[in-house]
DNA sequence: CGGCAGTTTGATGTTACTCAATTTAAGTGG
DNA sequence: CCACTTAAATTGAGTAACATCAAACTGCCG
């Protein structure tokens, strides 16, 4: 029997909340066969959950990058977060039936989608499931927390450096990094978006940090040449 | 006996988080006899708690205003939201023992704490809790995400309006409004800290407002002159 | 009456946006 | 392999939005 639950096809890396859910042992292939969980894959650029759409399912990221965002009537559009391998859509999906962003797949991208009433009542049974869930909130607000600051406080510099900087730390936990050259598929534009600001003047920025050589974008490639600046210019107090 | 219970000697409002907690009926004198509950006053401009601080119980504001805020190295803050009667300082401290943010008082304020072990087995056994938790991370995240959005996207005007109408919807859920008139315990300072400008640019605004007659705000009443043009300025998409 | 915290106002400086032109890179089909 | 096309990145000049600094004004409380 061919095995298709969402995570034995793809890397997976930490015990995150979609290894709680499926447990670590024996249970992978009951998932499949029961039906409540299945695979799909989306070409880069497409959209993958809208605003305010009902869904019976919830999401987990398995391969590639995609990334939340709101879009204004305007068409001015705010990038909430990226997302990458292993990572939920949003805690909050295990709970209601709409989304209240949209997600857009970045790069192409595997993704697991897992029937939400099962979930819950695995969340029921299983307390380790709650904590995985619970660790999930805590860090989904903390970083929310963290991007309010951002925003609100930083120059343009330093909001770069801020999304640099959790963006290497986010993709090393998954990947073993060589020579500070982190995979890196964003455009300027998402970089603008993600910091609001416009991709002219991150243009700019980034051709400052080159000049100083403290990081490098480009070729889908992020090169850290200098992580004591970017930290330095990066951190929240 | 005398009823000390949390939520019986300030207004509710609603079933909320700490409502569900202690059931509507019978439970609450429980609540004071064990002695995993308490009351504790805070007077203005005080802080509760403080980032890092850990903590065996979670705290929930009873009366009065506080506020949520990242203070930065170099004396920056951002204030991440206000804090009104009923609402629980954050979802993820049901679950972590330390706050990433810190919280002081905007008035006088009562504050509830409950231990958090008790919450967390009650959680255990009562599923109406898990669904009252569930519904206030949800609220949080989006409110989170409307957040970052606003700060990333919108004009000076555009926040403030956004601001204003966040917490006078807030504030008529909790309080019989006539008149279009909020209570509103802010300073211009505080309005600026929450959506990342200067105080003194906020006093611009507010007089652009004023003569404009869309809002006013003084002596701790915010008087509302017309809210379908504070709505055009402050709703996303 | 004096002092203090908060607000308002003006003048000036800086940061980031806008618009437009140019360069670079990445495909694509012949 | 090379012209052609297209998306992305860079660069410059001018402008708008917001910050900064400093002074004056207001209301409140001792």
């Amino acid at each position: 029997m061919k095995n298709i639950s969402p995570c034995a096809s793809c890397p997976r890396y930490g015990v995150g909340f979609c290894d709680a859910v499926l447990g670590r042992t024996g249970a992978i292939a009951s998932g499949a066969a029961g039906g409540w969980q299945h695979h799909r894959v989306v070409p880069a650029g497409r959209q993958i959950v809208a605003r305010n759409q009902a869904s019976p399912d919830l999401f987990v990221l398995c391969n590639g990058w995609g990334f939340r965002f709101l879009q204004l009537a305007d068409g001015r559009r705010q990038i909430l977060g990226f997302l990458l391998p292993g990572d939920l859509f949003s805690v909050a999906s295990v709970f209601e039936e709409r989304f209240h962003f949209s997600v857009k797949a970045l790069t192409d991208v595997q993704i697991s989608t897992m029937r939400r009433t099962e979930v819950q009542s695995r969340l029921a049974a299983d307390p380790t499931i709650v904590m995985a869930l619970a660790e999930t909130c805590s860090s989904e607000a903390r970083c929310g927390d963290e991007m309010i600051a951002a925003l609100g406080q930083y120059s343009a510099e330093e909001r770069i450096a801020f999304l640099l900087l959790n963006l290497t730390e986010r993709i090393a936990a998954r990947n073993v990094i060589r020579e500070q050259q982190y995979p890196f598929p964003l455009r300027q534009q998402h970089v603008a978006d993600a910091v609001g600001l416009t991709a002219v003047h991150v243009s700019r920025v980034l051709g400052v940090f080159r000049d100083r050589r403290v990081v490098e974008m480009s070729n889908g490639v992020l090169k850290v040449h200098d992580v004591a600046e970017l930290k330095r210019l990066g951190s929240l107090s």
